[in-house]
DNA sequence: TTCATATTTCGAATAATATCAAAATGTCGT
DNA sequence: ACGACATTTTGATATTATTCGAAATATGAA
């Protein structure tokens, strides 16, 4: 991923009422929510969400889906993948940031921090 | 982490410039580099990256350091390991997006506030 | 077709950000 | 102190982003 295309990923999401968006669109699954869905949800009114919607559209995060006279939009898992995939490679170095990232995710699961040292250069 | 404070981490790498002055620190290491010579490496006038140097270190990306007569920019790690566990927590959902971040999160999913995935309501 | 609803586009105002020359500040060595 | 360099601040401008009412477009139902 190109570090210019990396940094458009992330001024999408660098801005609350998107990244508030987006968040909604992740964790409604891959069926999605309708326009009028996300702007009762979020509270933004129709113009608004529509720019910020295309906004996400645009750099391939979301996608919409039309369906009756809905449109739906869902998040797209992989660019975000791609994304978090850049930052964790290109961002963080050795130990101190590798164990915490997976940690999170990976919950109790201990792995001793016995370094592993992955100090590849970029 | 807030919604409202990934959103300024991600708006402060949401822009080239800032993402390869980050990189670079990143690649630097805890030692980290000064202004001057990021300067160099990046292709920017004193006054803009200086702007661009003041607003990583306002959100905690970069921290910066007096030795002698210059000032020593490093990556702060442990914030952007934040960062990019809310994005792993928070934007990525099951299959789609787990294995290449990290590996073995299936019930990782389960502990976010998510309400339900509710099905269908066409 | 006509109506109702869903969403986008237009337009125009406001706000925020980015750039950089020039000047100011800070720091060190002499 | 002074001079030399490193960095920031100022100030001004240019560019881009955000907001939202109103109008336009689109889709389906009656």
């Amino acid at each position: 991923m190109k570090t210019l295309t990396a940094s458009e990923l992330l001024a999408a999401l660098g801005h609350e009422s998107r990244l508030s968006v987006f968040r909604l669109l992740v964790e409604a699954g891959t069926e999605g929510l309708n326009a009028s869905a996300i702007g009762e949800q979020i509270g933004m009114v129709p113009a608004t969400l529509s720019f910020h919607l295309a906004h996400l559209s645009r750099v391939g995060l979301i996608k919409g889906k039309q369906k009756s006279r809905f449109i739906y939009y869902s998040a797209d898992y992989h660019v975000i993948d791609d994304l978090i995939a850049f930052m964790t490679k290109n961002c963080c170095q050795g130990d101190a940031c590798l164990p915490k990232s997976s940690a999170a995710v990976a919950s109790a699961k201990k792995t001793a921090k016995s370094s592993s040292r992955t100090k590849g250069k970029s």
